[in-house]
Order: C-alpha cells, then structure tokens, then sequence
DNA sequence: TGACGTTTCATACAAGTGTTTGATACAAGT
DNA sequence: ACTTGTATCAAACACTTGTATGAAACGTCA
C-alpha cells in the first residue's frame, strides 16, 4: 500500500487527462479509451480506480471544485476592510483569473461552462461550493454600493456582473470572429482590460 | 412529387424533433433511432431525406437561423428614429424574447448556446447570419448614447449587454437553484422584469 | 389498368462503446 | 516460503450507434 505512490501517478494522470477530455469533447462524446491512451495506462485502468466512467468524471469534478477557488479565492485576496469598489474589482478579477487563466489548465472552465448548459447531476454541488461563495460575497458588496435598491435589483446586479464574467470567457469563439484583433491579446492583457471595464462599468451603473 | 406535402410532413417532423433532441442532448448524444421514433418516422427516414446525421443537424441549424430573426428582429421593432434609450430597450427585449420565450420552440436558444460551448463547424454560418446583426445594431445605439467612449469601450459595452440577455437564459438552471423564487416567475413575467434591468444599469453605466 | 418515381419499412452490418473477466506481477506482512 | 492485497494487462462481452440495402406501399400519370 506504501507503494500507493506508484498508484496515484497512474489514478492522478487519469483525472487530469480526464478533466481536458471532458471539457473538449463533453460526458458522452469522451471515451475512456482515448482518455486511458492518452494517460499511457490500460483499459481497465478506470474501471479499477474508479468503479466506471461516471465514478471517473465524479473525481475529475470534486478536483476541479477543491483546486479552483483555493487557488483563486472568491474575494480575490482583498480584505473584508477595504473600499467596496476595491472588493468589487477584486472578485471580477479572480472570477475572470479563474475563467481564463491559462496557469490554471484551461479546460476547467470548459468543463463547469459545459454544466451549465448540459447539466449532470453533479450541478447542485457545483453551486454548492463554487458559485454560492461567489455569489454571496457579490451580494454583500453590492449592499454596501447601493443600499437603496430592492433585494431583488441588488440580485440582479450581481448576476449581471458574474454574466459579464462568464461571458467574456465561453464566447470567445465568437468574439474572436466578430473582432479579430480582440483575439490577438495575451491572456493576461485581457484580464486586465476586461476588470477595468466590468467593474466601472457596474460601479457607473450601480450610482446611476 | 405533388404528393409531397405527406413527405414534406415527416421531413419537417423530423427537423423539429431533431432540433429539439440536438438541443437537449448535444449532436453526438442525440440518436437519429430517438429522433425517428418521437417523429413517429422509420429508422431510414434520415438517411433518405438528409442523406446522413450530419446533413439534418445542418437542415435544424439553416431553419432555426431562418425562423428566428425573422420572428423577433434584432431592432425589437423600434424604428431608427426613436430615441436611443428607446432602441437599446428594444434590442435587449427582443433578445430576451428570441432566448426566453416558449411561443418559440425553446430549444432554439439552447442549440445556440450549445454552439458557443462545444462549435461544430456551423458556428461561423451562424455568426453571420444571427450574431453579427445584433452587435452592429447594439454598436450604432451605443455610439449614440456614449459618443465620446473609445471604440473598444463601446465594443466591450455591447458584449455587455449581450452578456446580461445571454447569461439570464442558459444559467436559468443555476439560477433557479440560488434563488428559488426567481423559478416561480412566468417567463412573461421574467422577460419583464430583466428588460427593465439590463437598460436601466446599461444606460446608467454607460453615462457613468 | 399498368408502369413509374417517391417514400416508408424491417432488417442487417460494421464500427465503436462501457464494462467485465481472469491472468499476471509485485511488494509487504506473517 | 506462503499468503494477501494492490495494480496492471490483454482479451472478450454485450450493447448502442450510424449507415446501407432491398422489398413493399403509395400516389400519379399515361
């Protein structure tokens, strides 16, 4: 069982070349075939390890869910005392850093924008522990923005400012298309463009 | 060949139930044996009428681009002449009403969003022919409103708003898991209030 | 009616799928 | 030395999939 440390290669490669399999070609179009070929472990490999493939993508979505928001916390490591304008940017930040990061591999975001629109089950705990943190915070800063709306425009609000987020990052298929030089940009470089104009934008919106 | 308005009824049928079936379960998932049964329709009607599986996706995707601005035109039926404020309204209705609404099949929205998720070769087609429409109008509008923005402000704003419309339809699943009263609402209602939101933080934003 | 083109049907087939099985290798513990 | 538990492997299984085929049914027109 100490020998585990050869064991866990082999398990942990199939998560990650899982996770990239999953996000590029979906649940059902995935093939453990290509994914064990790919992780240079046998057929059976998944069966063993992981009961079958649904055990499989189970790992691969707790994985994603646990290395996510501890690498990029939902707060964006600015602290509770700072302005609400500078927590505002910090969340953006992270949740675009999340989303488009290539550190980060970046088919994790495929994988949790392809639950959104495909969900499988495994969506309640998704929300659970990745989007209830973020959506949460969002709320309590934009209490202190704009204390004198209703709850449900202050929701609102902040759904709007998660979909500028989530937008910027699973169409950039077609944004590529409609403005050829926006895909010429560094990843990073994006990142950058795009807090600035989410958050003041929202920040003129929520004043307005 | 006169007799073809009884073929002309499994075809079209076909590309109903297809579409439907693309919508929910993704081109490789979706199975021409569920398709033809729901149609009531034998295994080989894909075949003879579409030649293959392929050509009928491609059959859904043409009449859903055909249908769809058409039902709902990008400019929401507001004339050019109108105030500006008044066309960004119409735009983000119609938008919600081509996403939302059930007076459409409402698989059409999910067969787009899938598309931006998981392309298949159709995505450029469809850009040209349903997104690029839209982003013009939203631009022109947006350089009315916010004259003095630079280009790329003004673009970054148009995906903006494109992002709230888009965003309120396929996380609707997450939504409705956040805030279980927001499930309640009729889809009217919805398209309501969210028109309401989207131009007044947009405009608001955009003055900012 | 009878020939013809069009559409529908049951059936078959090859390819690809997830899963199971039994054998084998290896290390650790007794 | 023997057993035990873990990990890997090749092979096979049962099943679903898209596609192809040939016959039958249908309506149209000479």
């Amino acid at each position: 069982m100490s020998v585990s440390s050869e064991s866990e290669k082999t398990r942990d490669r199939l998560i990650e070349v899982a996770g990239r399999i999953f996000a590029e070609r979906g649940y059902r179009a995935a093939t453990i075939r290509e994914i064990c070929d790919q992780a240079g472990a046998n057929l059976a490999a998944v069966n063993y390890h992981f009961r079958d493939k649904e055990g499989l993508y189970s790992e691969v979505i707790g994985s994603t869910i646990r290395s996510s928001l501890e690498r990029y916390p939902a707060d964006g490591g600015v602290s509770r005392e700072a302005s609400p304008e500078q927590r505002l940017e910090g969340v953006v930040r992270a949740f675009l850093q999340r989303a488009l990061s290539l550190e980060e591999p970046p088919w994790k975001g495929g994988l949790m924008a392809r639950e959104m629109v495909e969900p499988s089950g495994k969506l309640p705990k998704i929300i659970q522990e990745v989007a209830r943190p973020v959506h949460d915070l969002l709320l309590e800063i934009i209490a202190q923005l704009a204390p004198e709306r209703s709850d449900e425009s202050r929701w609102l609000c902040a759904q709007s400012v998660i979909a500028q987020c989530h937008f910027f990052r699973h169409a950039s298929n077609v944004l590529e298309v409609l403005r050829p030089d926006w895909g010429q940009l560094s990843v990073s470089e994006r990142i950058v463009r795009l807090t600035e104009h989410i958050t003041s934008l929202t920040l003129a919106g929520l004043r307005g």
